[in-house]
DNA sequence: CCTTATTTTCAACGCTTGTTGAATGCTCAT
DNA sequence: ATGAGCATTCAACAAGCGTTGAAAATAAGG
């Protein structure tokens, strides 16, 4: 039988799908094999088979999407420069096409996404071992923004670039986290899963910070 | 006996304290009683003996010192609404007095400060469980703070007052987890533990984002 | 010093975990 | 239709988990 997985009885998606969601709500070691086979419909011994130890199942998950994920925000950013040419792109467009395209995924319904968004966030927020799967995943993209970000503020030493895609990071991952925090403080005025508003003034909000700390003088 | 920890004989404590540094490395399930036992010299019967259920040690370590972060946090903004007086408060003193307090902890040495920071950092990135810890010990202290950005922008609808602050807190959080992403991203020119860098430039840069999203018209 | 109360250890429990090897079912080319 | 190869289940394992009750050590009070 081939290897490529058009083939693959929908079993082993569905272990990916039912891990994606548990691993993205409680963590990696907060999820047992089982619970990811029974929400699956599927026999534990099935997830070792396909993907190893727990680790790879994993990897597997994180993996996944990866590639879509940045090959949407790259057309963006390549989308804003073209549209921008023969000038460069300011730094509104380049944030706009950082987090454009995850409001983009996340409107399409499928949940899975959410699901995926969810973990990134999880990862991103853990120390060494979350950090080898978020260099391996995204460090090229995000090399490609922050490049973007250097050209549009010339004016700018590196290291402040840097610390301000580290605040953008972060308000992202929590954006990303759907903690419902926000729910709580605004007594419902903001809901954490309305990411159209979270984005529309996450956009201008990180491109003045970028410009306030990056100005010359 | 008295039950109050006075008397305590430093074996409760150093249980505390080796709770914190693992489950902000490593997370609730991340970390076993037995782990935490031998880190504190101490044998694992003895943290059910003195906090019962392992939720209820976790707990324990999560509220242990935020009553001292919160008055340090308070006292920030009392001060900087004395200092501004009779005119109000600056946005920018405003954060600043919610972030330094961080920052002052964090130089003192402590390492446990470190820990307990980083463990803020995980607590507020997960869902429900998470967000009863969040509430319970910072409500109380971000409504405040909250208050007077309200106050410091008058023309600001509240919602927009409330994601601001989600972008901030997201930010922090995300400061307080040390990842070590920013020093791959950067290629070591940014560290993660460089708190003095990372308040210094986030405190402007925060700033200009609120007044750009509240700005009225 | 004796008694009482608290702290700490010891030993063990019942249960769940990740993982594995053998057994069964299924698909499909020949 | 038969046999090979992959997918799936079954049953079981050794190890580690949180928790507990009773024993031992320590501290306090009279």
């Amino acid at each position: 039988m081939k290897t490529d997985q058009t083939k693959s009885p929908a079993k082993r998606d569905r272990i990916l799908d039912a891990a994606e969601h548990l691993f993205a709500e409680r963590g990696f070691e907060g999820v047992t094999l089982r619970q990811i086979a029974s929400k699956a419909g599927v026999d534990v011994a099935l997830a070792s088979y396909h993907f190893g130890k727990k680790d790879a199942l994993f990897t597997a998950v994180f993996q996944r999407r990866a590639g879509e994920l940045n090959s949407r925000r790259l057309a963006a950013l390549a989308d804003a420069k073209r549209h921008a040419a023969p000038k460069t792109v300011s730094v509104e467009a380049i944030v706009s096409a950082f987090l454009r395209p995850l409001e983009d995924v996340q409107r399409e319904g499928d949940s899975g996404w959410q699901d995926y968004l969810a973990l990134i966030a999880y990862v991103n927020n853990h120390t060494y071992w979350g950090q080898r799967l978020m260099s391996s995943a995204f460090d090229q993209l995000v090399t490609e923004f922050i490049d973007a970000l250097k050209t549009a503020l010339p004016h700018a030493p590196d290291d402040k670039i840097y610390w301000c895609y580290h605040n953008l990071s972060g308000a992202l991952t929590l954006t990303l986290a759907r903690t419902g925090r926000i729910d709580r403080l605004s007594g419902g005025l903001c809901r954490s899963d309305d990411y159209k508003s979270a984005y529309d003034q996450m956009i201008p909000f990180m491109a003045a910070g970028f410009h306030h700390v990056c100005q010359p003088g």
